[in-house]
DNA sequence: TTTACTGCAAATATTTTGCAATATC
DNA sequence: GATATTGCAAAATATTTGCAGTAAA
């Protein structure tokens, strides 16, 4: 685990929190810290059973509330797969990847290419200030493209026989 | 309105259809036709209305069955700004436009940036085939910005007000 | 005639909200 | 001491599912 990137968030969500005459607890510094210890996305319910495993009791309602003060304090980012998968990822680690989303399962992968790489947060827009972006690429991953091919090959094959007969 | 657009899309559904063995009901035709109207986003919500005051009367059921026919035929796609906001796009006018989300407020804006577009598509990937990419910048809308400066000032101002006293 | 499609309502899943208790500043 | 935060449960919201009736092929 890199401790430097996990002190790094300590300290942005302190000054997130000064800066917002907010308050330090304990929950917010814990469930950063496991937040922390994920090499890719998580859930809340994964999240949530991390804490539960190491006897650290949140309520689902203060991990939504402090997941939200993570996103707006830019530590994390959320990635809305479907209204079912909603992912959440730490923001440094977002930044070094694209995401695959497969239209028909809804699978997840992630891609690392340095031409995607797009310099959005450097635009200077009207009215808008950019902070992250995120690259979603929409398409049919290889399971559902053979299930898809296997399945058409099965009805030309019962058409076929339903004539012979 | 585009007709030539239009009829494009039915002929891309009706050969969807065709080739999935599915059938031509007068519910996707009427579907379809209503959602080449919009210039823009929109919502389940919307679509039902403005089918509603067509008197054109569907199940919500029917129409989340008929935008997921629509989004695997490639006609359409789905914008997941928040859990609670789905928004619907032609897939035609969401290839000319990136999105800009408020990570306050949830607002969501469309830019026309010729240097983000990338060419996802073209990508040679190994297990996936892309069909179509969606960038998303997330940052802060004036408005918000405008909000959070003169709610700061506001705080810093009582805090010198109570020294005083 | 087969079975895909639709409508309705119930079920499911996720996130938000209200409020009392607690903890931070 | 003031009030931000938490936990719990209820409420709100969006989407899916089951099933009976209908209609396309």
């Amino acid at each position: 685990m890199d401790t430097k990137t996990h002190s790094d968030l300590q300290e942005q969500l302190t000054a997130y929190i000064v800066g917002k005459k907010l308050r330090k607890t304990e929950e917010r510094y814990t469930i950063l810290q496991q937040i922390s210890e994920y090499p890719g996305h998580f859930d809340i319910i994964s999240l949530h059973e991390k804490l539960e495993s190491l006897n650290f009791h949140v309520s689902k309602a203060t991990l939504y509330n402090n997941l939200n003060l993570f996103i707006e304090a830019g530590l994390i980012v959320r990635h809305f797969i479907t209204p079912q998968n909603v992912q959440y990822e730490l923001r440094s680690l977002a930044e070094t990847h694209q995401h695959l989303i497969c239209t028909y399962c809804g699978d997840v992968k992630e891609i690392r290419n340095q031409a995607l790489k797009t310099n959005a947060c450097n635009l200077k827009l009207r009215r808008f200030t950019p902070e992250f972006s995120s690259l979603y690429i929409y398409g049919t991953c290889s399971r559902c493209t053979y299930r898809m091919n296997r399945d058409r090959r099965k009805r030309e094959k019962q058409e076929t026989q339903k004539k012979i007969k």
